[in-house]
RNA sequence: GCCCAGUUGGCGCAGCGGUAGCGCGUUCCCUUGACAUGGGAAAGGUCAUAGGUUCAAAUCCUAUACUGGGCACCA
């Protein structure tokens, strides 16, 4: 250590916090040490948790950022507690989103999946993948996530691969999963079926077309309202109710269906709403699900229109075959308009269904698929959530989670799309013919062989020529297994054993159904157990304004940026002191500059503890005789602890943000405000006792709150207790990295109400007194005489054993008493805690002045004397309230009292 | 249409039965040996509206309005 040329040692840190090094250092000692890594069978019940895996899409969001600093928050803070942690990182493949970056890819060189073969667009997928993942993994550890890097998963991995499927086999086996035709949702962009989960509503403008469809005897026929004119083609009826009278003699007639010429019945069904448009519905079987239930209970023909690209087919006519669905539209309309049988158009708002991957509107087609059924799924679920072996918090997700679950409808697994895990079913040629081969997912009942491999010889026909099923699976179905697969099922290794099932997921409330309830089904289908039995539900981050960031807003924050401009601790405590249970996040870039504040405060304070330890290390806590310790150290001590219990309360309650909040005005507002003020004065004095006892408390205290803000700031506070801990001597905790030391715990209980009240009584005296000094614009420089009256013997008594407190803190020369009723001339008066303070200020005041603000202040006071003397002579609160309020209510009114009657004495002092 | 959540100082949020708090912002003063990423002081709210329960309501109940969200949708 260099002198610096005043001869004062240098301080050990530097002035302000800069994190970057700081981070770099720590994540590679931590890494190197393996520091997070568990293995099975070693010391009592685990806590685990399996990272809700990212997509291979591209780098994090904020959204990342907040999910993983809650996940490391609570495996950091259990592992403090002692408990063995094992927090899985990992990968999804992804499915259509991660298909769908790749295309974008190709398209900007000019090239398509198709044009590169199934096997080229692998093998580019794979790159692709190997190279995202190691940014992802990358900035997981940047954000400091204790993960246990050595069982990295991957949804798409081999292993992943063997359970997925054997959970396919499993419910294949009990007959859960079926291939069946059914008007699924079709995404035209995405070139593949979805499933009803994967279906948004968009409110969007709309029209109502409304056309008149002739009869067939060339009489005039009904008119029908639609809001997609260009289905009209596959129009196979009419349908309206047969209680309205309007069409009652219309039903079983035969109509002319314009532009295509054919005669289409009308039919009478109770489905069609007789206030809706014009009470006439035109039924297109082929593309609307209800309209393909009133087909079926008629007998209707369908007519597909609408081919899985989004073009017309030839069944839709010579005129609109090979148009997209939108210019058929336009066309459509301009016909219908030329032809005369364009009623009129109105607007029409309506939602529309669109894919949640790319936004395009949804297109019902009726087509083959697998198909998982649900209800079976589901009933366990709900007996889980009923029992409370599965829990939600906020369990306000509880009822909207047992809903869902309740009104579940099969789930559409098959995916039209080449990168997932393939179906592992095969077709034999012979049994379905060649068709198989090209137009497979209009092949009616193709019965198929499960098997990983191509089969050796059909059971049925003893072909040996097979096709595989092309499709992939949902990309959820393989994360619905993550809590189980992670550890290699259906293989019995020790990790399942020891590991599973897990103890928390934490994720965000947007997968609740697709991802959360999926893994609780299959999980209790396939394991017998519920996978984690809690489950912590945040909300999103938004933008500054509530709005929902996405690319095409252009309000996206990236979370590398905030890192390295504020500090990655100071970025996951302005995330997680925000996350309140249910609620979403506005995320403000003013919100991570308070958390760097407060990383510097907490860096600065350990700056001066250190100053104070240098030469001289602290005592410990438990070896400092208590008759020592003086009024502050007592009542930090006692707000300490108060702390420690909040923290611990909150985060078992899953509150974080509640329990960074309580860290952040402990530090910041106690400890650095008052105590650390205050211990100056006897750092500063020569009594070596004195300054040994004021040492002994800011080391122990400011050593347990690092490691107890350890898992909300894991970079800083590792940093400084490994600067804290060579200079602390007797008072060091074993272990190595902060973490290994454990949460701080106290030996003896330092609960002290005294000390809270007297430290009241300073307080509010030291405030008093500030605020009278800022009024009167006394240089802060000045010190002043203050002199006080009044009050009890015991707050008298007090102030004076506490002098030294209240001139440290108000710059005040000296504090001396007076007789009450006597009051020194030229003087401002502030009163609190029960006495008159006095402020000497000959030549510096002006009575005028002060007569006003004293004024001001009765007033305020009188106002609350009336409200408290109101309630105290109510007898209806003295007969009912209990007890202790009634006291309580009395002491205050006698507080404010006195108050109210020192400001009037001045005043009265002051008219003279 | 049904269900749920929210509505608290300029902005963002706590509080959820006993005299309204925090962060950011604003105003004034201060470069004093941890920190100007700091210190001190101040201004600013009839807690959406209307009823009700209670000795006492921001907090419980009931309506209404607005804002989000979920579910189901009538073309």
């Amino acid at each position: 250590m260099t002198g610096r040329p005043d001869g004062r040692p240098e301080p050990p840190l530097d002035k302000a916090y800069d994190p970057q090094p700081v981070e770099a250092k720590w994540s590679a000692r931590w890494r190197a040490a393996d520091l997070f890594h568990a293995e099975p069978g070693a010391g009592g019940k685990p806590f685990v948790v399996v990272i809700p895996p990212p997509n291979v899409t591209g780098a994090l969001h904020v959204g990342h950022a907040l999910d993983n600093a809650l996940q490391d928050l609570l495996i950091r803070y259990q592992r403090m507690q002692g408990r063995p942690v094992c927090w899985i990182p990992g990968t999804d493949h992804g499915g259509i989103a991660t298909q769908s970056v790749m295309e974008k890819q190709l398209k900007a060189e000019k090239l398509t999946r198709h044009a590169l073969g199934r096997e080229k667009f692998q093998a580019r997928m794979q790159a692709w993948t190997k190279q995202c993942k190691s940014v992802i993994l990358g900035q997981l550890e940047r954000l400091g996530c204790a993960l246990d890097w050595r069982r990295e998963a991957f949804t798409m991995d081999e292993d992943r691969a063997d359970s997925v499927f054997e959970a396919f086999k499993a419910l294949w086996e009990r007959g859960l999963v079926y291939r069946g035709e059914r008007m699924v949702n079709w995404c035209v962009r995405c070139g593949t079926a979805l499933s009803d989960i994967e279906v948004e509503f968009e409110e969007r403008k709309g029209r109502l077309w409304h056309i008149h469809y002739p009869a067939a005897d060339g009489s005039r026929g009904p008119v029908v309202a639609t809001t997609r004119p260009e289905t009209m083609l596959g129009d196979t009826a009419v349908a309206v109710n047969p209680k309205d009278a309007r069409y009652r003699d219309l039903a079983g007639k035969k109509l002319r269906l314009p532009l295509a010429g054919r005669e289409i019945p009308v039919v009478a069904d109770d489905y069609v709403d007789s206030d809706f448009g014009t009470g006439a519905l035109k039924v297109t079987p082929a593309h609307d699900p209800n309209d393909l239930e009133i087909g079926r209970r008629h007998g209707l023909a369908s007519v597909t229109v609408i081919a899985p690209d989004g073009r017309m087919t030839e069944a839709a006519g010579a005129a609109y075959a090979g148009l997209s669905r939108e210019a058929a539209r336009d066309q459509v309309v301009a016909d219908l308009q030329a032809a005369g049988l364009l009623e009129k158009t109105q607007e029409h708002p309506h939602s529309v269904g669109v894919c949640y991957r790319c936004n395009q509107p949804i297109e019902p087609l009726l087509s083959w698929q697998w198909f998982v059924r649900m209800e079976e799924l589901a009933k366990p679920a709900m007996l889980a959530l009923d029992s409370g072996r599965f829990r939600l918090y906020p369990g306000s997700w509880a009822k909207p989670y047992r809903d869902w679950l309740a009104q579940i409808k099969d789930w559409c697994i098959s995916r039209q799309i080449w990168w997932g895990h393939r179906i592992p079913v095969w077709y034999c040629v012979g049994c379905h013919g060649e068709r198989i081969k090209t137009d497979f997912h209009q092949v009616e009942g193709a019965r198929g062989v499960l098997s990983r491999r191509q089969p050796e010889s059909c059971p049925v026909c003893g072909g040996a020529e097979f096709v595989r099923d092309p499709d992939v699976l949902d990309t959820w179905f393989s994360s619905s297994l993550w809590p189980f697969s992670v550890f290699r099922w259906p293989a019995r290794t020790p990790e399942l054993k020891f590991f599973y099932p897990t103890s928390l997921l934490v994720t965000g409330y947007e997968i609740l159904y697709l991802w959360v309830a999926r893994m609780q089904m299959m999980g209790l289908a396939l394991t017998g157990e519920v996978p984690f039995p809690e489950a912590l539900i945040h909300g999103i981050v938004r933008d500054k304004h509530g709005k929902k960031m996405s690319k095409s807003l252009g309000n996206v924050v990236d979370p590398l940026v905030m890192m390295d401009k504020y500090g990655t601790d100071a970025f996951r405590f302005s995330l997680i002191v925000q996350a309140y249970p249910g609620k979403d996040i506005p995320f403000a870039e003013s919100s991570i500059t308070g958390s760097r504040n407060f990383a510097n405060k907490l860096w600065n304070s350990t700056r001066f503890v250190l100053m104070n330890l240098a030469g001289t290390p602290a005592a410990a806590l438990e070896s400092v005789d208590r008759g020592r310790l003086e009024l502050c150290d007592r009542w930090i001590l006692d707000e300490y602890q108060r702390t420690l219990a909040l923290v611990r309360e909150r985060l078992n309650a899953y509150e974080p943000a509640a329990a960074a909040e309580a860290l952040y005005r402990f530090l910041w507002d106690r400890f650095c405000d008052w105590y650390v003020e205050l211990a100056k004065i006897r750092l500063q004095g020569s009594e070596e006792a004195a300054r040994a006892a004021a040492r002994a408390v800011l080391a122990a205290v400011l050593d347990g709150t690092l490691r107890l803000l350890h898992p909300f700031m894991p970079f800083i506070t590792e940093e400084l207790h490994a600067a804290l801990a060579p200079c602390m001597g007797a008072a060091a905790k074993p272990g190595g990295f902060i973490v290994e030391t454990g949460l701080p715990e106290l030996a003896a209980d330092w609960t002290d109400e005294e000390a809270r009240r007297e430290m009241g009584v300073v307080m509010e005296a030291v405030t008093a007194l500030r605020s009278l000094r800022a009024q009167l614009g006394l240089p802060p420089g000045l010190a002043v005489r203050v002199v006080a009256a009044g009050g009890s013997a015991a707050a008298r008594e007090l102030l004076r054993k506490r002098s030294a407190y209240v001139k440290a803190l108000v710059r005040a020369e000296a504090l001396s008493y007076a007789e009450e009723g006597v009051r020194p001339p030229f003087s401002a008066t502030a009163v609190a805690a029960g006495m008159s303070f006095f402020v000497p200020l000959e030549g510096l005041i002006d009575f005028g002045q002060e007569r006003e603000r004293l004024r001001k202040e009765l007033v305020k006071v009188e106002a609350e004397l009336a409200k408290i003397s109101a309630k105290i002579n109510n007898p209806d609160f003295l007969a009912r309230a209990p007890a202790a309020e009634v006291e309580l209510s009395r002491s205050q009114h006698d507080a404010a009292r006195q108050r109210h009657d020192r400001l009037k004495d001045t005043l009265r002092m002051l008219s003279e």
